[in-house]
DNA sequence: TTCCTTTGCTAACGAGTGTTAGTTTATGGC
DNA sequence: GCCATAAACTAACACTCGTTAGCAAAGGAA
């Protein structure tokens, strides 16, 4: 049964799930108060997921992947790398603007998944960082880049980038454009003043 | 009962409890867990600590503290903004490498602490990230720091330290001072090679 | 050695957990 | 309208949770 918003029921109870866990820990929410806050009760939500891991995983592994195909979009329209590496910022950006509940999921709680997905997950993990760090080091070759420690570059600028969503709660007067330019900016000019 | 490791029992709680809520996160550690890994029975962990939210209040009211005696300190060593900055940034990481567990469940396990220590915490973040970016702000003063959006930066730059638990883990052949750094030189002066 | 306090234990409470099984209701297709 | 299926429900299972109460053991001081 479709609910009155014309929102299908399955779609309700991930998009309250994502929500729910964004804000409580997925290990602290419930089945009965994920239901409830859905419209119905729990067990009736074994009829759209198998069990409470594979919402977990369904949130996870759907933004994973626009996380990929995003990247994968902005890195195919450039060639140089501080562009590449701007673009990357920008398309990482925009995953996040447009599922904050999902993307502070995907962040902190896949912790809880369990395995086989857990090491599928790591690798994917893995896999997306390895490719910010192709950036750097191809733009370090290129000199384009300064020579930095690409491993602790690219774990400062995923967690910069992951943090945005908190600063999008908190301000919305900036657009999409504009945070994913100033946060290249500090990124790749620095903070100091050139004057 | 000391244990016998000459650790009293309580800091042995205190030391599980930080491992333990940041391997597996706070909600799903659970009393009789945590006592069996300090080695006793959940009910005498209340010999030592009033609840388990006690145990986690102390965690994170701790480390707080140090983060802003560490702060103090640095500021009080230096003068311009780009040196305060570096040397903030310093302190920061220092903290953290220092108490690589209970810096996680800072980060992480707040949002767990029960009302009105979750009020007071909040209040502590919001005051340790208004110091860092008053040092933001004296710096574009003096055109010693690029005009930013200092609240963004203030994010970027927690988030990129706050993250480096995560390097700490996983190579261990940078000195904290190395690790500390270069994390500043990328924020102060860019991944953009100036050559 | 004795006594008191601290700290460990066992037993149990009242509450919550994810999930299964079976029944009832709603929906969609013919 | 009828029928089959999907999706809602209730009841309940087996388990876990943080914690209290009371007893036993250990440690320290006199």
């Amino acid at each position: 049964m479709a609910s009155t918003n014309h929102i299908p029921t399955r779609e309700k109870v991930k998009l309250t799930a994502q929500k729910l866990f964004r804000e409580k820990g997925y290990a602290a929410v419930g089945m009965r108060e994920l239901a409830a806050a859905a419209g119905m009760r729990a067990p009736s939500v074994y009829n759209h997921y198998r069990s409470k891991d594979h919402i977990l995983q369904e949130i996870c592994f759907d933004i994973a992947g626009q996380f990929f195909k995003a990247l994968d979009e902005a890195l195919a329209k450039e060639q140089k790398s501080s562009r590449q590496l701007r673009a990357a910022i920008r398309a990482h950006i925009d995953v996040i603007a447009a599922n904050l509940d999902s993307a502070e999921v995907f962040f902190h709680e896949w912790i809880f998944l369990e395995q086989p997905a857990l090491g599928k997950f790591k690798k994917m993990r893995q896999e997306y960082a390895r490719r910010f760090r192709e950036i750097l080091e191809r733009g370090i070759r290129k000199k384009e880049i300064r020579k930095v420690n690409t491993r602790l570059a690219t774990f400062a600028i995923f967690s910069a980038l992951n943090a945005t969503y908190e600063f999008m709660r908190s301000d919305e007067k900036f657009s999409r454009e504009q945070m994913a330019d100033e946060l290249a900016d500090m990124l790749i000019k620095g903070l100091k003043n050139k004057d």
